[in-house]
DNA sequence: GGAATAACGATATTTAATTATCGATATATT
DNA sequence: AATATATCGATAATTAAATATCGTTATTCC
């Protein structure tokens, strides 16, 4: 029940995994145990414990975790009990997408604003948002104050509204241009690196590369049942 | 020069990354050292020799690696000299936008053909794709022999097209929708969460949570020299 | 009520990945 | 030509992550 201290990026990348499995399950389900989840997910029944007592959950032994009691634990943990805003710059199609993608709302996002430098599309609305002027970026976020920034703009522009960004107060880049973005040590950024995916497949598609979440022996059997 | 054993899935991601950045040398640059690799990227020196020797790459003391070398033997690395077809389910937000990605070409791959199930859009024409109804997706796989599946419909829906796309003969599925599926041990499923870079980023909002790709304390300076 | 057992949680081990160290090398400088 | 030095490449040390082991617990079944 205690707050965390420090909780592992990989642990943190795999909790929102047991949120959207947890939603899955049937409504009167009362107790899930690690061994199902990991059994279902494809992991190991340890480090699903080890991942859940990260947010200070605890199970009954031959029962295994309240159900209702985890969700509650992973979702505040995951958001922080607090709704994040952020603005999005380059309303081109990968922009559009997300700027139309409900499931932001559902992590606790919410974009309040989006920018473009296409004239044609100033002023227009797109995904329920009235496209602003890049003129308003420094000044809208000041009064925003948004959280995150978003940068969906061609690789060769992405630096330049990057710099915009920081000098606007952003602290936190969302970037999803294939290029590595130079930023002061007071920001930070996280690259959405499609390429970086495209290697791994690449390789699974040729030879038989690890994968990125390999899957142990005794679970192995379990999936094939599945299908 | 020889052909590498095998790559940690770590460096395979980061392979990209030197990939972009080489392209944004200029063009009479003959060498580029780890040292200013690792500098400009916001790695460690010997991570970056370490990845490039994982290609087979070998560098001059003094000098560092020879630029075009680098660049050939790390794209023939990453594509593995073939070009690999797709086929995208799923023509919403999100499959339009990467089916209008020029970007993928680039990595060597290319989308075959795209399917939905919505009536509206079955045979139009999407990002230059006449968009196929779902009951093509067996036949026309068994005759295009797709080597990735790409998911893009929403999470509830996901299982029954994986389900179809494996009976179609894919055996790996690029899924991004936010859901675990199950296939069987002959086919690996490449998740692209978001949900999971959106848990990173919050925490990065919050806390000091470790980033993903942690900055050396020496790199950190001439980093923040840049802007 | 008591034995059998499924699952937890703590600790230990193993494996993967990153970072440090250092001798060797070839270039630039004097 | 000799020397200083930046960088490579190999090896070692460290750190992080995943997995194994096992005693404990509380429920279920008899
Ligand atoms: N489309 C995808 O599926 C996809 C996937 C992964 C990554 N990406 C990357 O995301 C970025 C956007 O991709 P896209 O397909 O949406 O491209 P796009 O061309 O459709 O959209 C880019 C948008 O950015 C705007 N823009 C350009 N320069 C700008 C500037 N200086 N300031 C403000 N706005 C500017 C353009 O007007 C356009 O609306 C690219 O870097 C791309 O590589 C795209
Ligand atoms: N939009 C984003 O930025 C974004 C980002 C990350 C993940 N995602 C995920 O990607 C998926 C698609 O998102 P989107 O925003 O494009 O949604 P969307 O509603 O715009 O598009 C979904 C498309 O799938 C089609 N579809 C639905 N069921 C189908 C079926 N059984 N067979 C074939 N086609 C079917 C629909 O007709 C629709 O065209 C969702 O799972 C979403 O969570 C979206």
């Amino acid at each position: 029940m205690l707050p965390p201290h420090l909780v592992s990026p990989r642990t943190l990348q795999r909790l929102p995994l047991y949120v959207s499995y947890l939603h899955s399950l049937p409504k009167d389900a009362l107790y899930i145990s690690s061994t199902e989840i990991a059994a279902q997910l494809g992991l190991h029944p340890v480090q699903v414990r080890k991942d859940l007592a990260a947010v200070g959950a605890q199970g009954r032994p031959r029962l295994g975790f309240e159900v209702q009691t985890l969700l509650r634990l992973l979702t505040t943990y995951l958001n922080g009990g607090t709704q994040h805003s952020a603005v999005l710059v380059g309303m081109g199609h990968l922009g559009r997408a997300l700027a139309a993608h409900l499931g932001f709302a559902h992590y606790g996002f919410t974009i309040q604003a989006v920018f473009d430098n296409d004239q044609n599309l100033v002023g227009s609305r797109l995904a329920g948002y009235e496209v602003q002027k890049m003129e308003n970026l420094v000044p809208l976020c000041q009064t925003l104050k948004p959280a995150v920034g978003i940068i969906t703009v061609p690789a060769e522009e992405a630096q330049g509204v990057c710099d915009l960004l920081v000098q606007a107060g952003v602290r936190v880049i969302w970037n999803f241009a294939p290029t590595h973005l130079a930023v002061p040590k007071d920001v930070t950024v996280q690259d959405e690196d499609i390429a970086a995916s495209l290697a791994l497949i690449t390789k699974q598609i040729l030879g038989q590369q690890p994968s990125l979440v390999p899957i142990s022996r005794k679970e192995e059997s379990v999936r094939d049942g599945i299908l």
